[in-house]
DNA sequence: CGAGGTCTTGAAGACGATCAACAAACGTGG
DNA sequence: CCACGTTTGTTGATCGTCTTCAAGACCTCG
């Protein structure tokens, strides 16, 4: 099993070779692990830490929750990413995020943050380009919602969801588990958990993928994709200087 | 008027205090000025630019184009914007931005950054934060897309660029210049252009706001944005030690 | 075994899309 | 400066996707 760091570093090898110097620095300023259970909140909203959390393992959202009751989820996380190292910058954090399975987290203090940008500018990019990556899932997400129906979205974060997993090995063969209810991907896309429902017999329906017991299989990766108009190029996957 | 990099100064100082000879690297790095007609591609989907285009006046739009013909516009983007600041690291992009009124813009090449990056990490971290920054307004999109009704989501997004503009000397009196079309407007916030229509004239009934050519007027800020539920929070705006 | 969460189904209703037509504004050339 | 064509704005009617409300089945875990 990968230490804390390792498993940073596997992340961040997704777009450029490391450093044997490099490697060290990260050893030295993550955190130790730790265990958090499934459905709790490992960052407030409106809070001002002063570490971010590295998510090694499990799955966690971000979301807001919005005055009238209503939670919309801006970002699913897994293993390896950065939960919230834009805390480090922006200070007050507008939207929480919390565990959707049991996890294990390690924090990283903003002070070592600051100190790998001022000695150690080869790393600071790539944590900048992690958070240049999320930006674009976003930008990905405000694509499906404005402009595409609710199986093509689905479609859509199925795909990616996959993409992103196999590259932290944690999909493969077509399959993998997601401790997502209807509920929580409805308030992912920007649908009701009725009409998730639905979408999903839809697609299941298309012979496009299965889903039951928390483990989603697709069934034709190809036609999905194309159902989804996924094109993975916004993921930035692929090591070249940066 | 201000000079191409007294505009980026600008921009960044309204996060945290610059240095004289700060002042001095951003003066070193960025080209000079161009001018741009409206409607004009300066940033192409796909391709690979070896610089970023800061605006120093007018506005753009970031915009995905999908296969069937459909365009999401992802972004807005005013004076003192970076619309492609990401490229650096990113490599390729997934999106386009066009001109939406006539617009003068500036050249940094990448090699720049990548200098400032290694030379001046204050700098960078900056930079880095209107990164960040640029994110928090696609989250705050995807919640609008995802969990508000079009009134309030045409309200929300009135506010965060009235608030936006007025930090760049662009908005005062709760007026500003705007050159998007209802078409425009509809390819930002997810409707047809037919109901972009009836929805301002919804909140024009309700006494919110007027609109015409080219010119928003804000009626009754407080209410406008009690009824987008704008919370300016995640604009990040405030000097303080980064 | 019971309780609560999750999944599923049905029926009715609302919000926004689509289609179509016309009016108003704008820019361009004569 | 007016004529004209094109873009933008506006209105009406109809349609479809997704929501809402309600109820029942399933499933998991104490």
């Amino acid at each position: 099993m990968l230490s804390p760091s390792e498993r940073l570093a596997r992340k961040l090898e997704q777009y450029d070779v490391l450093s044997a110097e490099e490697r060290g620095v990260l050893d030295a300023i993550v955190g130790p692990e730790q265990e958090v259970a499934a459905n709790v909140d490992i960052v407030v909203q409106g809070s001002r830490p002063g570490y971010s959390v590295l998510l090694l393992e499990g799955f966690c959202g971000r979301y807001t929750l919005l005055p009238d009751g209503d939670r919309q989820i801006t970002a699913l996380h897994i293993s390896g990413d950065f939960v919230d190292l834009h805390s480090f910058l922006v200070k007050r954090l507008d939207h929480a995020v919390a565990t959707m399975s049991h996890c294990r987290i390690a924090e990283v203090q903003h002070r070592e943050l600051r100190a790998v940008t001022e000695k150690q500018p080869h790393l600071a990019r790539l944590l900048w380009l992690t958070t240049l990556t999320d930006a674009a899932i976003h930008r990905e997400w405000l694509v499906a919602l404005g402009a595409r129906t609710a199986p093509s979205r689905l479609a859509h974060f199925v795909c990616e969801t996959y993409l992103r997993l196999t590259l932290v090995d944690r999909a493969r063969d077509n399959r993998f588990d997601l401790p997502m209810t209807q509920n929580d991907l409805g308030d992912t896309l920007g649908l009701t958990a009725v009409h998730v429902n639905r979408t999903l017999q839809d697609l299941r329906g298309r012979g496009l993928l299965a889903w039951h017991g928390g483990t989603v299989e697709i069934l034709d990766w190809h036609a999905l994709a194309k159902f989804g108009q996924f094109d993975a190029t916004y993921l930035s996957y692929g090591q070249e200087p940066r």
